[in-house]
DNA sequence: CTAATAGGTTGTCATAAGCAACGCAATATC
DNA sequence: GATATTGCGTTGCTTATGACAACCTATTAG
């Protein structure tokens, strides 16, 4: 029974797997953010399979990510934008494609097309984990710290814990 | 023939999400992040199914996300360790973790742990997206710029380019 | 009124994930 | 120094999911 990400629903990034986690759902996200609205173009786009394509846009309106509205003009048309909950995605998708352009782009490579400010036509800055002080921070500079909801057996799984108190 | 995520390689989030976009690979990253190295604390850690978890810990390696390499001390142990590459998704997991703290947490429930800065103990502030003059942007800011690769098959898929000159 | 478009649904098949059992080498125990 | 245990997988079997193509329905265009 391969079931939706199972386990430890404990830590949020799990739950947001299961929200956003399966195969081409991020990537519909993206299509989103490009502006893009319909079936069809969402399906050209990215060459996914129909079903495939209209179970994720099913799940993401589900989930609230996306709404589907009928186009008042060509009753036909479905359109699907992203909601609020979907535009707080942004850092996510910048951070991925940040990752990517990094790390998976080719030597001498350009990218095709990039998000400016609409205003200033500027791009995008690096993004940066800083602490509540301001201060950059790496995944050196971490520390863990047990919260209200720690229970022993999540802290049976997790070694940084099991140390401190 | 259910192919890892087909289609447009053309954008940087498609083939991260080759890299990183199957089922569990980055709740393996995340464990990593928390600390845990060995094989056995992430199969307890996540509940994955043991062939699995060697896929796609083998596949992390060969993606050079984590190194694996034996314990000195005791030789059945095998450490499987953040590379830089892997340290540089710092900022996808914490903006995944945001989403979800923000969007996915039920009402008053608490987190089980945080990160904190090692040296203050101070937590982490929200992620922000902003521009390279520093402003701070949201989805509604944003337009799309033609980049150097882009080519008129990719032009044709997108809205918000197809407009463009 | 015929065809084309938009947004799906259905059916079949290959693949990926779940589960349990086994293998095997390196320690630990007696 | 034989036996058990731990750590890290692999193998075999079953089930669920994704790919692909064909079909369906409503709406609009010619």
């Amino acid at each position: 029974m391969p079931k939706r990400v199972a386990a430890p629903d404990y830590c949020l990034i799990a739950r947001t797997m299961e929200a956003l986690g399966e195969q081409w759902t991020l990537l519909i996200v993206r299509d989103a953010f490009f502006g893009i609205r319909h079936f069809d173009e969402f399906q050209k786009s990215l060459g996914i399979a129909r079903n495939v394509l209209a179970d994720r846009l099913a799940k993401l309106v589900d989930e609230g990510v996306l709404t589907r509205a009928q186009h008042p003009d060509d009753r036909r048309k479905v359109e699907y934008r992203l909601t609020d909950k979907g535009r707080d995605l942004l850092p996510v998708i910048i951070s991925l494609t940040q990752w990517g352009v990094k790390w998976k782009r080719g030597e001498g490579e350009g990218v095709p097309f990039r998000f400016v400010d609409r205003e200033t036509g500027s791009g995008i800055a690096r993004i940066e984990v800083r602490s509540t002080e301001g201060k950059p921070l790496t995944a050196r500079d971490l520390a863990i710290k047990p919260g209200p909801a720690l229970t022993d057996a999540i802290r049976a799984h997790i070694p940084a814990l099991r140390d401190s108190v």
